[in-house]
RNA sequence: GGAGAAGUACCCAAGUGGUUCAAGGGGACGGUCUCGAAAACCGUUAGCAGGUCGCAUGGUCUGGCGAGGGUUCGAAUCCCUUCUUCUCCGCCA
């Protein structure tokens, strides 16, 4: 949630900063509203010390034998003055709001504006692998390696699922295990969490209001609970309306789970297999650090993703977004887009935001520094990295003439020591 | 899923309608004493959000006893809703 005093001391600032995200937005109303609660607040309160202030005195008159009633009556007639106000005040508050919580973040001044046709690659790891032999798409791969298995999900779930199997089921595994045990290694804390998440949670990470239609609700749980879209959802809101101390930030998280997303929208015809699912596993790590912390902890996230990808050795590039491309919570984002030969396009595999406080104002996530003095953390959060785009990659990226896959040396401790992924033979 | 009990400040805990603008204890912090420490004694220990006054240390008002409503002149206390925890029962891939 952006500041409201900001809202109100830089009405102009905002409008613009919002207008970088493709986002309209016209203080006016918004300042009408904060000016006439602030007013009605003040006729409120002064009405309700004068009731208190009455009401406290009836011990007294009584034991000095006073008239009662007469007090009775006076706190009554003022209550009934104030109910009125009280409840403008009440649905001014509340309208207000509703107005706040649906901005997005703001984007921070570098940012290019505009969408995706702004976002600036700056970064290359690798190169595109060239192939004296007619390459297979990731399909095909996963297919004659016996690794996954779209028919029987299918048949089992439905359309935008899959199935690993045998080796294929050990290939995911080993991806995530690699990434757990670099996070661990790297002094982040392990976090498995619950999947079905309270409405709080969604409305603190930022997804809420806007994204309601896109995850997956329970039916018959009230109040009523999601399926996490993402861990960034469970682990941004781990202290949510807590007071932490200066001393115990940075704190360092990640956690594993599966993503569940209804990704609403039509599927391009070249994404298949399983660049685009309900349902793919990913590492996530999240950040909670000082109000002036989080530029560190950005860069170390987005270095962390990196060093991930380049341990496999895949070719990707590092994507500075433009403001109207950034998450809907973040004031930046960085993607990571790994080569998916097939394809011919780079697609993100993690996506390394900093939300800054935004997140911190919704859930009250706050710390003390060494003063007592009271501030909102920052949040950031990285992935970790995604296995759904990452694997396609591997096996399109590591192929070979014979139809075998190679399989990266960091990820050979966590498969027995299989190098290599051979075609199944038909029988 | 059913039945019962409970949620009070950093912790424990008293408090079932009005000098409680939340007792008492522990812990923590500060002080006295001491060369220093312990012990003892004295003191501080609702934070927070918002309004308002002030250059400011701060004062004042409103909210605040899990959360949200309600009854009442007045609510930690009564009523409703809800969340969480504990105990027992049921169910159990």
């Amino acid at each position: 949630m952006i500041d409201l005093k900001l809202i109100e001391e830089r009405p102009e600032y905002v409008k613009e900063a919002l207008a970088k995200k493709g986002w309209e937005f016209d203080p006016a109303p918004l300042l009408a509203l904060i000016a006439k609660r602030r007013e009605l607040t003040k006729v409120v309160e002064t009405n309700k010390a004068e009731q208190n202030k009455l009401s406290k005195s009836v011990p007294e008159v009584k034991k000095a034998g006073g008239n009662v009633q007469e007090i009775f009556a006076k706190v009554k007639a003022l209550a009934a003055e104030n109910k009125e106000k009280e409840d403008e005040l009440n649905a001014a508050a509340a309208e207000i709001q509703s107005l706040v919580e649906v901005l997005p973040n703001l984007p921070d001044p570098d940012l290019a504006s505009g969408a995706k046709e702004n976002n600036a690659p700056f970064y290359v790891f690798g190169k595109k692998p060239e192939f004296d032999f007619k390459p297979k798409d990731h399909v095909e791969l996963a297919e004659s390696l016996g690794l996954i298995d779209y028919k029987r999900a299918a048949k089992i779930s439905g359309s935008g699922t899959w199935v690993y199997t045998g080796l294929g089921a050990q290939l995911e595994w080993a991806l995530l295990n690699y990434f757990i045990s670099t996070h661990i290694k790297d002094g982040y804390t392990m976090i498995l969490c619950p999947h079905i998440l309270n409405e709080d949670s969604g409305f603190t990470a930022g997804q809420f209001p806007k994204f309601k239609e896109d995850v997956f609700w329970l039916e018959g749980s009230e109040p009523r609970k999601f399926i996490l879209p993402t861990a960034e959802t469970a682990l941004v809101n781990l202290h949510r309306n807590e007071v932490l101390t200066e001393a115990d930030l940075p704190k360092k998280y990640f956690a594993y789970t599966p993503c569940y997303r209804k990704e609403a929208g039509s599927y391009r015809t070249e994404e298949r297999g399983m660049i685009r699912g309900y349902q793919f596993d990913k590492v996530e790590m999240v950040q909670y650090t000082t109000d002036t912390g989080s530029d560190v902890a950005f860069d170390e996230l987005v270095k962390k993703a990196q060093a991930l990808l380049e341990g496999l050795g895949l070719h990707y590039q590092l994507d500075k977004l433009a403001a109207g491309d950034c998450s809907h919570s973040m004031a930046r984002t960085y993607d990571i887009e790994v080569w998916i030969p097939s394809m011919g396009i780079y697609k993100e595999v993690s996506s390394v935001s900093n939300a800054r406080d935004y997140q911190a104002r919704r859930g009250m996530i706050r710390y003390k520094d060494k003063d007592g003095k009271m501030h909102f953390c920052h949040t950031l959060n990285g992935s970790g990295l995604a296995t759904s785009r990452v694997y396609p990659a591997l096996l399109e990226q590591n192929q070979q003439a014979d139809g075998s896959v190679i399989i990266p040396e960091v990820l050979r401790p966590f498969m027995g020591g299989i190098s290599v992924l051979k075609p199944i033979e038909k029988k």
